[in-house]
DNA sequence: TCAATATTTAACCTTTTTGTTAAGTATTCG
DNA sequence: CGAATACTTAACAAAAAGGTTAAATATTGA
């Protein structure tokens, strides 16, 4: 049996990854090229260990892969695992915008009647 | 000054909600059609409190909307922030591919050399 | 009215997350 | 070599997340 290589496609730590805008911001950075720990760390006001911590869980999404470099660390964005949850959105987009449309007619529906009451009562007034 | 409605675009919020396998589940059930929360309950072998405040978690992020029905609670789906959500990983979709093919093609050329390598190797044996 | 049903709130506990400072560990360079 | 640079690890603290049971609330239906 041929040991796969286990590609990262926990959902719940890509989304996890996604849901702090630090991490979300080097990401951001990441997608304009390579770039250090410390030019990554730059910009956010939090110490290096805590972000340090942020690659980590990124690391750990799969999202990031880190190359030392000397007494640099080069670190590089992978977007395999960002497929998987593009793919899940995607997945229930349809359906989503479907109910969206719905949920929009029933709000217009409503307000239709709000207005309808707003003017009976301006009138009572 | 007119007071707009919020609507959460909090993409901390709406990426943390999709983070937990239980809240995915939801959604995808709701995707299908509303629900009340004992019907979204069901599946999940948690208690009903955990499931009431995984609820509001989705309705935080803008999710979920919820209507009083008797004493049942009707639960819906809303797109809207989900299509922030969608857009940003849309926004970076790009760049991120581009980056994934050149890691690719640099794996493969370190490939190739480990494989010149094992070679070389093979031959000195 | 009263019991059953559907759901939330409260109180509590444990684990995870995020951050801090202080102390390592490598690596480069004068 | 020895100081400076670039990080990470350790140890700790505060806050958030996720779950539980027990109690409250509201609505329906006999």
């Amino acid at each position: 049996m041929v040991k796969r290589e286990t590609v990262a496609l926990d959902l719940d730590a890509i989304f996890a990854a996604l849901s702090h805008p630090i991490r979300r911001a080097m990401l951001e950075r990441l997608a304009g090229g390579d770039a250090t720990v410390s030019e990554l760390a730059r910009p956010h006001g939090v110490s290096l260990p805590a972000i340090s911590r942020h690659l980590r869980v990124l690391e750990a999404a799969g999202l990031l892969k880190e190359e030392p470099d000397g007494r640099v660390r080069r670190c590089q964005i992978d977007a395999a695992p960002l497929s998987a949850a593009f793919g899940w959105l995607t997945r229930y987009r349809v359906l989503w915008e479907d109910r969206f449309a719905r949920l929009a007619e029933h709000l217009e529906e409503t307000r239709k009647k709000e207005r309808k009451e707003e003017r009976k009562h301006a009138h009572n007034r």
